[in-house]
DNA sequence: GTCTATACACTGATAGAC
DNA sequence: GTCTATCAGTGTATAGAC
């Protein structure tokens, strides 16, 4: 057998190899199924890795669910900053918002990462610190009411509560997001357009 | 020919209330921790009965869920019958359809039961038969579009395409409904008007 | 004695963890 | 592979009204 030591740079490609399997085989298993309706033999099975293994790069399910939950809430993260930093309008910052975050939500294998979201969502509760992790990682959301404020002022939004109307264009995003639980087709007909006309000013 | 011991009517009072406190305890914990997440036992302790008893009326905790989400596919058919039957236009019938499912879905006990119809998307691909179940029970969606349809007619609702306008209308419901699992203050802030607007013609 | 609501120890399977 | 806890579900016994 070869006893020869593998290189720092070889061991670390084959981690990340390993890491990339868990977490990808972990994605799709509790997104299906929930956290709780997730077991470890399914995601060894879809991974094609032993228990050992699995168990050497994340000490626990509840670890594996956690590091999914920070992914996700670090795409979010990353899309409302993308968004919000180009130059121009208010308007001009929510509708390129809507179009971001459609294309992450509804159109790429980054959907999944809403999925975990909504399932650590509606079985949190049994987790210890996951929904407190949730508000602190969610923060960014407070940006939009200001923003819907300044559009309000020059006649781009629709009146009205600028948090009720950001808790409504969130809540339209996780709505259909629901939508592909159940593989229905009208997804594939939205547009961004869809989730910005909420707060569109059409008076 | 009655051959019970106890009268009948006695007997059918003691099964009627230990089944309500069956559903009863069952609605909060498959509410609260999914259908997974919830164990027999933890409905057992809640309920405050014993396991004997619980399974002397229900044959599986799949058959209690099961149960769960027809009832609460009742509530919302009844809902919809009670909104759609009163006399006016069609955007009064929409207006009083808005009224009565913000009552039913976020200021009463019954609220639960939307909690459920979530659990139930997010985890039903894995109970055999639910998903559609849950579509069939869910057929009295379909009389949203036409309705939007009429709407536009007379000028009352937003112009685009009806279907998609439904989804989103129900889409909000349960985008809104998954803030209840994170015990969020803005959802005593909302109003009917909250959702019939996502359909108003302000043009 | 008979029927029925109720209780609970028990089983086999399978979960997470190491 | 192996361990232990816990899961859903069952078999059997008891209490009390007739």
């Amino acid at each position: 057998m070869n006893m020869s030591p593998r290189g720092q740079e070889q061991n670390q490609q084959m981690r990340t190899k390993a890491i990339a399997k868990i977490t990808g085989a972990a994605l799709e298993v509790f997104a299906e199924y929930g956290y709780y309706g997730a077991t470890m033999k399914h995601i060894m099975q879809v991974s094609g890795l032993s228990k050992g293994l699995v168990y050497h790069y994340f000490p626990s399910k509840e670890k594996i669910f956690f590091h999914l939950v920070e992914s996700a809430l670090e795409i979010s993260k990353n899309a409302w900053t993308e968004a919000l930093n180009i130059s121009g309008t208010a308007w001009q910052k929510i509708e390129k918002l809507s179009e971001i975050l459609f294309k992450i939500s509804f159109t790429n294998e980054s959907s999944l990462y809403f999925l975990i979201m909504v399932q650590a969502t509606t079985q949190g509760k049994g987790i210890p610190g996951l929904m407190e992790y949730m508000t602190e990682g969610g923060a960014h959301f407070d940006l939009l009411p200001p923003l819907i404020r300044t559009a309000q002022k020059a006649g781009d939004a629709v009146p009205g509560d600028p948090v009720i109307l950001s808790t409504t264009y969130l809540a339209l995003f996780q709505g259909y997001t629901l939508c592909l639980f159940q593989d229905k087709d009208i997804v594939k007909k939205i547009t961004p357009a869809t989730f910005t006309d909420v707060l569109r000013n059409r008076g």
